[in-house]
DNA sequence: ATTAGCACTCAGAGAGACAGAGTGCTAACA
DNA sequence: TGTTAGCACTCTGTCTCTCTGAGTGCTAAT
């Protein structure tokens, strides 16, 4: 339905804007390289684009920026994909040579060199914590009313929670109710273990542990009260170095919601696994009208674990982000994979 | 050296000032209820004051805001001290009355209240964790290269961290090991930790470990490289909305060194004990020239653990966030006395 | 010592002019 | 018939000018 002159045109244009951030001309484009005919031709050429809906124009004698449906039609069809340069290799490998291996510590790494990279926003979702099992309980006293308890996931996940014990309950019991959590709940996922607790673990601390019953609703709702898989962020403020938000008013809805790291969550596990982009109003929030949203997914063996995300203006540069994306998520799937498939 | 009339006048500019966001004229603050004189005598006094240093002009016939030198005379003599609202208080209060025990979970719930209150940016400094005794050890292999080490200490603050194990040492030896420096180590300050281990553990590991030497020095790294105080942030872009950083060049160096969170701790532990302002250039630092820093601390009984802050222009509501601070850190210290005081 | 009055200053808003970059249309051309 | 040259037109951004309002500083009267 597009000629292919009409297809290189939008391409250039698209191309253009993305880096000028200002409406192209006939007579600028003509004066590329690839356009060999005159600014009259493509003044036609764009006029039908426009009524197509892949440009539009600011006001009635300027020229040319791409619609959402441009940018639509050019991620879906015209993109190139580019390997990433040298420079860019090496720093994005950079988060896999040294040797860390707490999986948060990784996730936030690769945050802060996306966003690095792109100078956009990189939203970074960690593993899902909660499908992973159970390697140890440990539950400390603290005080007479209180303990924490430990939960150590077979990733290396750790997390702990204060929890206060019931009035009634003997301190010098818990060592021995650890032991029978442990023996029950190790290798549990995450998921099942409120499950567990109250079907089987119930039945034997009641046999040897006093006052069980309070301490078993304790238990379960601390275990089971897993955090949502965590989000991270780097470049929060890297937006307003856009020219497309250096206006404030534009901007601070967008920052106070990036900052709150509000939302997020939804946004970018919206998608299967894969590099996806939502455009502009496609990501069905206001505060995001102006803004793109590029997703991809990593894993751990085959289980998909998480999720990378790039928030840049509409006028991003597609084509760069999605090699950087795509090459990423490769290879952090490969360490993921390495470091704790079992 | 200067009158109780210069005294009123520089006290209204500045409060005029600082909910007006605008110069202030003689005309407007002469009909001001607790002013009884004429502009042109209010435009002597200003006068008088500006040579003194109090007053500047944004331009040759504007009317004057306050100088540096301005907000620190009203800070140190002319603040009349306000007792938080009957709304404010039940949200101070409110991080108290959920049964939350985690000292993070407390300081970051209070950082996010604070700047809810003020509208400026809030940074908490959590408590000094390596001034806190050891409660426990635990360390549990997840490969047989790779174990997790776990510190809690006793005011309920729990550490992870990966360590790789030297590849010679035996995965059955970590129950004896983990042993031993339980039964040396509990009690000891985090900041003594590394000490002990040479001192006194490395000796006693060889005689019940092999290969003890590389382990040793593993652990000794491992649990003393203790992350420093943690800083929580709340309302990290208010700044935006305040007129004087309408001007996104301005702000933007600002909001970076905000988002990165770098170079606050020296800020905010300059000082000693007690409610302590700098205003502008007195911060020292370039990008802050345009905001004050207004400091506090808390404490666990008689130790003093962390500072709350609160980042706003140098046009702040000095008497409002001082009251505030010093309401909030003393219900601070309260409550933590009650909690973690040994 | 205080105040009224007046000349002066400056920022900001609005109007008009102008250059530059762009368009759309028409007519000529290959 | 598709392409191009040419021209009239449009809109933005910038510059300048003017005007107003809010302010000052100074002087003279109270």
């Amino acid at each position: 339905m597009l000629t292919d002159r009409q297809l290189l045109i939008l391409q250039v244009i698209i191309e253009d804007f993305i880096h000028s951030a200002q409406p192209v001309g006939s007579r600028s484009l003509s004066k590329k390289d690839e356009i060999t005919f005159s600014s009259a031709t493509i003044r036609n050429e764009m006029s039908d684009l426009e009524e197509m809906g892949f440009l539009e124009k600011t006001h009635t004698s300027s020229g040319r920026i791409p619609s959402e449906k441009g940018y639509r039609y050019y991620v879906d069809h015209l993109l190139s994909p580019q390997a990433p340069k040298k420079n860019e290799m090496k720093l994005l490998k950079s988060v896999f040579v040294e040797r860390i291996y707490e999986l948060e510590k990784i996730v936030q790494k690769s945050a802060k060199i996306l966003s690095e990279l792109t100078n956009y926003t990189a939203i970074v979702l960690g593993p899902k914590v909660n499908e992973h099992k159970l390697k140890k309980i440990q539950i400390i006293p603290l005080s007479p009313e209180t303990a924490i308890a430990i939960i150590i996931t077979d990733t290396g996940h750790v997390e702990n929670r204060m929890i206060s014990l019931p009035p009634s309950f003997d301190i010098n019991e818990i060592e021995k109710m650890v032991n029978i959590l442990n023996a029950r709940l190790v290798d549990v996922p995450l998921t099942d273990l409120k499950d567990k607790i109250y079907k089987e673990v119930a039945v034997l601390l009641s046999r040897h542990i006093q006052n069980y019953g309070s301490m078993v609703s304790v238990l379960a709702d601390t275990l089971t009260d897993t955090k949502p898989e965590k989000i991270f962020f780097g470049g929060k403020t890297n937006m307003l170095r856009q020219p497309e938000f250096h206006d404030i008013a534009k901007v601070s809805t967008l920052l106070s919601m990036i900052e709150q790291e509000q939302g997020f969550y939804e946004l970018i596990t919206q998608n299967p696994t894969g590099i996806h982009v939502r455009i502009g109003r496609e990501n069905q929030n206001t505060v995001l009208d102006d803004c793109s949203l590029i997703t991809a997914t990593y894993s751990i063996g085959q289980e998909q674990v998480g999720t990378l995300a790039i928030l840049g203006p509409t006028r991003m540069e597609y084509s760069r982000v999605i090699s950087l994306l795509s090459f990423f998520s490769r290879d952090l799937t490969t360490l993921m994979t390495k470091l704790y498939q079992k």
